[in-house]
DNA sequence: TCCAGCTGTGAAAATCCTGTGAAAGCAGGG
DNA sequence: CCCTGCTTTCACAGGATTTTCACAGCTGGA
């Protein structure tokens, strides 16, 4: 198990002891003396962040509670001298998982970080690379990449990583801030539009390979769900074409069992 | 947040004081002397679980392990006397997520619980989200929709919302304030009557799909009430006869039960 | 029976949300 | 340094949804 894990703290000692213990433990480790911005922990990629609020001054809240937010699936770790129940309670009320007192063993301090960190590892890198196919459509996550009838969608990365969650949560509606977050790795700043834009490409280019299918549909005021529609002639497996709909429109509900 | 938790230690004085600050926080405390076979665990479908490993001997370990193992989503805090690093190390290795020493201020051992739950909760997008059946309504949350025979309804999300909330609370009456505080999210202004509009568009749409059964009852001068009632024949113990086809075109839904 | 207070309704007004085209920002390769 | 392809940001248009209003119909108590 190799962690990567930022450490924000001036204690010297304690970080000489923790960069020994987290080599030989095979962990990638970044030291750094103060603040590092939420933008580059994004580009970091980091399991977890074990950091002493107390060389952060005033800015150490605001500072953790901006980074909890951001990133709510990194684990953080406050490491710290004497502090009261109500800073402690604070801190984890902001977003905090663990908070430990100096002086702290450094093999506690990584058990911490680990436990910390467990959860939020997607079961594993790829444990699943078994193609999924969807109406015409041929999802090769071994290739980063769409088929229809043998031709390449041309996804980009991003289009792609979309399009596999997706189809991944077939049927069920996906929020906006959950795709964000799983597909970029961080919270979704209020107002931005970016997955509508990568939706958008990706139903063009659907639409280019596959016409006369619908795949992703809008849920308004929630977000998209993928289901894959043949617009005309048959609904795909069996059920004789449905007969016209006594009134406006009627959405056919495809049950499935849960997993 | 409502936390459902268990405790498991035999300190009455500490758990009185839980149990008193839990309870007003509004969580769902359930108290045990001694081990609980995982299996119970799981029926009771815990966001966490505080104990105290002291009381349960030798058998500690291996307890903790197990139940770790077999409840990889469930929160886990240790409180206990004194330890040694070592013992830590082991039990948060084994699974545990968090480990705190008595004495400890219930404040703190409350903000380690619902930190732990936070993050644990991220694993599976909606696994609490079971269908819920009511007359001939399926209310599907990972949906944000309701379906009749497997028709949906076409609800907006606030509509949905104001369903489900009633819902949950089948059979009880539901306040205005209390509808508005919990769908919208802040306190009702005096005089509006968005709930009363929105109770509307509920039945209107209730009686298009599902004609034949009175879902919403009103209560004069209070709120509204949930409780499928069929207007003719039986008073609705369980499922009466299909209702008439209509237009025999309709995809059939097959229902599964909830886990 | 009458009245004051609630609730049901229909429709207009105000908001919010999504689809879209295009420009601006970035990173890597040539 | 320029070019190219990808991602992010912006502003706007067209709809869908939510809120607000005025009024009619009820309810329950005096």
């Amino acid at each position: 198990m190799t962690l990567k894990v930022a450490v924000i703290d001036s204690d010297s000692g304690f970080l000489t002891v923790l960069a020994k213990r987290t080599e030989a433990a095979g962990w990638q480790l970044r030291q750094s003396t103060g603040a590092i911005p939420p933008e580059e922990l994004v580009a970091m990629k980091l399991n977890a962040l074990l950091l002493d609020p107390a060389l952060l001054g005033d800015e150490a809240g605001a500072y953790l509670e901006r980074v909890c937010s951001m990133l709510p699936e990194l684990g953080v770790v406050v490491c710290t001298g004497r502090s009261t129940v109500a800073q402690r309670v604070r801190g984890l009320r902001l977003g905090v998982d663990d908070w430990i007192t100096k002086p702290c063993h450094p093999e506690e301090a990584m058990a911490r970080l680990e436990a910390v960190s467990r959860r939020h590892r997607r079961g594993g890198p790829q444990a699943d690379a078994g193609p999924l196919v969807a109406g015409e459509l041929e999802i090769r996550p071994d290739q980063f990449q769409a088929f229809v009838g043998g031709i390449s969608l041309d996804l980009t990365r991003r289009e792609f990583e979309l399009l596999q969650l997706l189809a991944e949560a077939e049927g069920q509606v996906l929020e906006r801030e959950t795709i964000y977050q799983r597909v970029w790795g961080y919270a979704m700043a209020h107002g931005d539009r970016s997955v509508d834009v990568f939706i958008r490409k990706l139903r063009q280019k659907l639409e280019k390979r596959s016409p006369g299918w619908s795949y992703i549909h809008t849920h308004f005021g929630v977000g998209y769900r993928f289901d894959p529609e043949s617009l005309r002639g048959e609904p795909a497996l069996e059920l004789p074409p449905a007969l016209e709909p006594e009134s406006g429109s009627q959405t056919v509900h495809k049950s499935f069992t849960a997993a």
